[in-house]
DNA sequence: CCAGGTGACTGGGCCCACTA
DNA sequence: TAGTGGGCCCAGTCACCTGG
């Protein structure tokens, strides 16, 4: 489906990722979130809390509790909204500026009490009202050891991006629906986030794609795979693709989309199960088959 | 008129309470 | 006890509004 060249640099991303993952500097695939947790956590000397826990990602030895964000800039622009923050929790919003290889560029640390209740935008504007603390880079420490690490991960990334494999920092995502739209002669839509449709084909049919990467690791403490918010898609068809460790595409099915049964939280073996469903690719994944 | 700011969406992923 | 609904985590994109 994809050249050697193109799958070589996959498995490289993917080995370099699991590396990552061994150096406890990740721990989902949520990549820019958790090189930010783990260098603000080093910058700060955090003891992070558990991925799901709410408002609250590091406390300090003092007791201080931080929510940290981060982001990957183009230029020099930080302006970029920060919703859905619950400043009671907290004691410091961080955030944690990247480049497009993640070399960190800037952090900034900003009190609880110098926020707004309720919703909070992060902008130039609103910085400019406000006492906050900058970090620059050359002020960021990072053990070499991972520095470099992280900078290998980066420039991995980059490359999958100039080669147009993935388009965004989602890349499970991106990859899924570059496998369907290869396989099935699809369009991709161009707009990135109109709900519910991700795809065309010739006649205007709408497609919606979900990607799972299924694979045994330590990642995850449960078991089940779940599609969330299906709710309410009106395209025609879903299309489900799985991804091996390496993002190699490891399966798909193509199944209607209103004979899908409890949209709103289904398991991924409904692949087994939905009426209507078609194999596309067979899956290397024994309980999806 | 346009750039900056904002809110409503998108994506994947994980876990807990409740229930059949 | 396995399945379901819901809620939380993460970042990113873009249409639209607004103020200079």
């Amino acid at each position: 489906m994809l050249d050697k060249e193109k799958q070589q640099l996959l498995k490289e991303f993917a080995d370099q990722s699991d590396k990552l993952f061994n150096l406890k500097i990740i721990r989902t695939d949520s990549f820019t979130g958790e090189i930010g947790e783990f260098v603000a956590s080093n910058q700060f000397g955090l003891k992070k809390t558990d991925r799901v826990t709410r408002a609250v990602d590091g406390i300090d030895s003092k007791g201080n509790k931080y929510q940290i964000k981060a982001k990957v800039i183009e230029n020099e622009k930080l302006n970029n909204g920060i919703g859905k923050l619950d400043i009671d929790e907290i004691d410091f919003l961080v955030i944690v500026y990247f480049d497009l290889i993640y070399r960190p560029k800037k952090i900034i640390s900003i009190k609880s009490n110098q926020l707004p209740k309720g919703k909070v935008g992060i902008s130039n504007k609103f910085l400019n009202s406000i006492k906050y603390d900058t970090i620059e880079e050359n002020e960021i420490k990072i053990p070499i050891s991972q520095r470099n690490e992280i900078l290998k991960f980066g420039r991995l990334y980059e490359s999958l991006r100039k080669f147009g494999i993935i388009r965004s920092r989602r890349i499970v995502g991106d990859l899924g629906e570059f496998y369907a739209c290869q396989q099935l002669n699809l369009i991709l839509n161009e707009n990135k986030n109109e709900k519910g449709v991700d795809a065309y084909d010739k006649n205007g049919i709408k497609y919606e794609i979900k990607t799972r990467r299924v694979y045994e690791s330590g990642r995850r403490t449960g078991k089940s795979r779940r599609l969330n918010n299906l709710v309410g898609k009106d395209s025609k068809f879903l299309i489900i693709v799985t991804l091996d460790r390496s993002f190699n595409c490891s399966g798909m099915w193509l199944m209607p989309m209103k004979n899908v049964v409890n949209p709103k939280s289904a398991h991924l073996q409904i692949v087994n199960t939905t009426p209507g469903v078609k194999k596309i690719i067979k899956s290397k994944i024994a309980w999806l088959d």
